[in-house]
DNA sequence: GTCAGCCTAAACAGCC
DNA sequence: GGGCTGTTTAGGCTGA
């Protein structure tokens, strides 16, 4: 639609440029004159006379429709207000905690928060019917623009015919004459837009009311890219594509559809400053582009590359998996196998729900988080405190933190919609805004030397999370390889298998692949524990799980603390996790992540997880060492490793003390869980 | 300041 | 020749 403004536009292309720069007020301004150039009596006689005169009825005929519109836009917008205030209160009612912002400080005014999220999720949860309420109202705008189109085109050839007729006849057009009909032109061209952006803004306000209460006064936010990006819906989504017969307009709007995580949190503070009315094509050089097919295929690339359920010519509806060959493929696929029925809907509400809970868990988590760096803040100005079980995790990257950045400042880091669930991610993920803002490499990721417990349940909780954001893992390589050859069922794979194992599990590994593609190579040389095994397909890479605990023990072993690290750091250990499944527990996280995504092992051992909590928590409460071995959390996770705690400084020295020192460092957490799952079965 | 771990980049070789 | 795989080296960054 906004393409083909631009194309019968062409004529006036610098005068709309110069509009574009002006933004709605210049655009506007131009408006009013002509409109009152068109009402003002024509003195023109002749060809030109006539012409005027079929502008004029042109632009009634225009204003009228502009005027019904409005009026159906505004019945419209009084339905839809109607049906939110009825399924809004509702929905409070049910969840009343989920309305109220855990932490309304972390909010900032130019991001969307998790909150205002989940407020947008917890108010779209629309039945099939309203939608298609919400279809049948904007397939019929679309025909009235249709309409409305058609006859600007048939004006428009008149007026082109007659202009040819004039010069045939050999009449020198003269200069007014030209600048009125060109001025002319360019009234309806606005007034057209100007309509068509009427039409956005009800449909996104349809789209929202429906969903989410607006804020009046925002009228220019649904042509505005990164504000359009604020609005991850599946239902949008979905309703769109359900919609989609107008593959023009759709280019236009979903232009800025893009589920993009990183650019979702920086939103923009100043909206409607770009071009907000005229065709952005139009505005690019000078030149108004031509609607023409490549175009529209061009449109359908970008789409494609930002389509949220399409990547990799697969569909990523919730289990679905389609492989779609392009994007016409999957936008057939899709309205196939995804079409507005009982099954989508509900697919889309335990996608919600999935949301939903991420949402209040990370609120939760940063609460948590903040209360913990401020007591931590408060702590490290009083003489050496008593050992703080939390200072495991903050020991360094807390009390740094804490003394660079106040902890007021903290909750505002933007943060991604949907972030890492595992409660310790929160420490480096929330203080390392790079992280989430997926700017460039990052440098601090999950050290091992802050007994962070990175686990493969810590990979795979989160696995939803780096699935949809192209946000770095903060996971080595090396850990990373491992977790893909571990996963595997043979236990084994190929290169390639690796490479496809990153790219299926984290989006950011989809880019760059140059990068990383190498880095993983290089790793898996470097590393002794990676074995290469020729095998009848080809080569495949092993773990040599000796190797790979051995890696970073080499560090501590020789050292005279050792033991006391040992010591200090397994009781540390313990209730880290006794915290991190406190917060599952508080939250009453129905484990949705893996869990619910059909990972029964996880399942089992968040399950596991929960079912130690109390006896953890108590024992944990005591004195936060292994008084009572094996009844640990940590321990229940993994009880194979209880027992092969030696705590012998003799022991430290010879092979063995290599794990035992492993068992407290973060790595050996990894394979404490790489190890235990299986376990976990079999507690189950 | 030094060291270790990690990441990135690059060069090179062998194979298909 | 080009792409993939595998190895090796070098430099930079970060935290201990």
């Amino acid at each position: 639609m906004m393409q083909e403004s631009g194309t019968e536009t062409k004529s006036n292309g610098s005068a709309i440029q110069n509009g574009a720069s002006g933004g709605n007020h210049l655009l506007e301004c131009s408006l009013r004159e002509v409109r009152s150039n068109g009402e003002t009596p024509s003195v023109e006689i002749g060809a030109a006379d006539l012409a005027h005169l079929q502008q004029q009825q042109a632009l009634q005929v225009a204003r009228q429709l502009l005027l019904q519109q409005q009026q159906q836009q505004q019945q419209q917008q009084q339905q839809q207000q109607q049906v939110s205030g009825l399924k809004s209160p509702k929905r409070n009612d049910k969840q009343p905690a989920l309305q109220v912002p855990v932490s309304v400080a972390m909010m900032t005014p130019q991001v969307i928060t998790p909150q205002q999220m989940q407020q947008i999720l917890q108010q779209q949860v629309l039945t099939p019917q309203q939608l298609q309420v919400l279809l049948q109202q904007q397939q019929a705008l679309m025909l009235q623009q249709q309409q409305l189109q058609e006859f600007y085109k048939k004006q428009q050839e008149q007026l082109q015919l007659q202009l040819l007729q004039q010069q045939h006849a050999g009449k020198q057009p003269k200069e007014p004459q030209q600048q009125q009909v060109a001025t002319q032109q360019l009234a309806f061209q606005q007034q057209l837009l100007q309509m068509q952006q009427l039409q956005q803004q009800h449909l996104l306000s349809l789209q929202r009311q429906g969903l989410l209460t607006i804020q009046p006064g925002q009228p220019t936010l649904p042509l505005q890219p990164l504000a359009q990006g604020m609005i991850p819906t599946e239902l949008q989504q979905l309703w769109k594509e359900v919609t989609s017969s107008h593959t023009a307009e759709e280019a236009a709007s979903n232009n800025h559809s893009s589920l993009d995580l990183s650019t979702t949190c920086v939103s923009s503070s100043a909206p409607s400053k770009t071009s907000l009315i005229i065709n952005p094509h139009a505005s690019t050089n000078g030149q108004l582009s031509v609607h023409t097919p490549k175009r529209e295929s061009l449109s359908h690339e970008e789409h494609s590359h930002s389509h949220p359920l399409y990547g990799h010519g697969v569909c990523k509806w919730p289990g679905c998996e389609a492989v779609c060959e392009d994007f016409q493929s999957f936008l057939k696929h899709l309205n196939s196998e995804h079409a507005l029925d009982d099954r989508s809907t509900a697919q889309c509400r335990v996608q919600m729900q999935v949301v939903q809970q991420l949402e209040l868990q990370l609120a939760k988590d940063k609460e948590r988080l903040q209360a913990m760096m401020t007591h931590l803040h408060v702590k490290s100005t009083e003489p050496k405190a008593t050992p703080q079980p939390l200072n495991l995790v903050s020991s360094v990257t807390l009390s740094k933190t804490a003394s660079e950045a106040s902890p007021q400042s903290l909750p505002h880091t933007p943060t991604t919609p949907t972030a890492p669930i595992t409660p310790v991610t929160q420490g480096p993920s929330v203080i390392t805004t790079t992280s989430m803002h997926n700017v460039g490499p990052i440098r601090r990721r999950y050290s091992d030397k802050y007994n962070v417990p990175i686990s493969s349940a810590d990979i795979a909780q989160n696995q939803e999370f780096y699935k949809n954001a192209e946000v770095r893992p903060p996971f080595t390589y090396a850990s990373l390889i491992r977790q893909a050859i571990l996963e595997s069922p043979e236990k084994q794979l190929t290169l390639n298998e690796i490479y496809n194992w990153f790219t299926r599990m984290f989006a950011y590994f989809r880019r760059n692949a140059a990068t990383w593609k190498n880095a993983v190579r290089h790793n898996l040389s470097l590393h002794k524990c990676f074995v290469r095994v020729e095998n009848v397909k080809g080569a495949v890479w092993t773990v040599d799980e000796l190797e790979f605990q051995k890696r970073r023990p080499q560090k501590i072993s020789g050292n005279p603390s050792l033991i006391k690290n040992i010591q200090t750091s397994h009781t540390y250990c313990t209730p880290l996790n006794a915290a991190l499944q406190a917060s599952m527990a508080e939250n009453s996280i129905p484990l949705y992540t893996t869990a619910s995504m059909g990972n029964p092992t996880l399942g089992n051992l968040a399950s596991a997880m929960r079912e130690e909590l109390n006896g953890a928590m108590e024992h944990t409460n005591s004195n936060g060492s292994d008084s009572s071995p094996g009844r640990s959390p940590m321990q229940a996770m993994h009880p194979v490793h209880v027992k092969e705690e030696p705590l012998d400084p003799d022991e430290n020295e010879g092979p063995l003390s290599l794990v035992t020192t492993a068992n407290h460092s973060p790595d050996f957490d990894h394979d404490r869980d790489y190890e235990d799952e299986p376990v976990n079965e079999d507690i189950e």
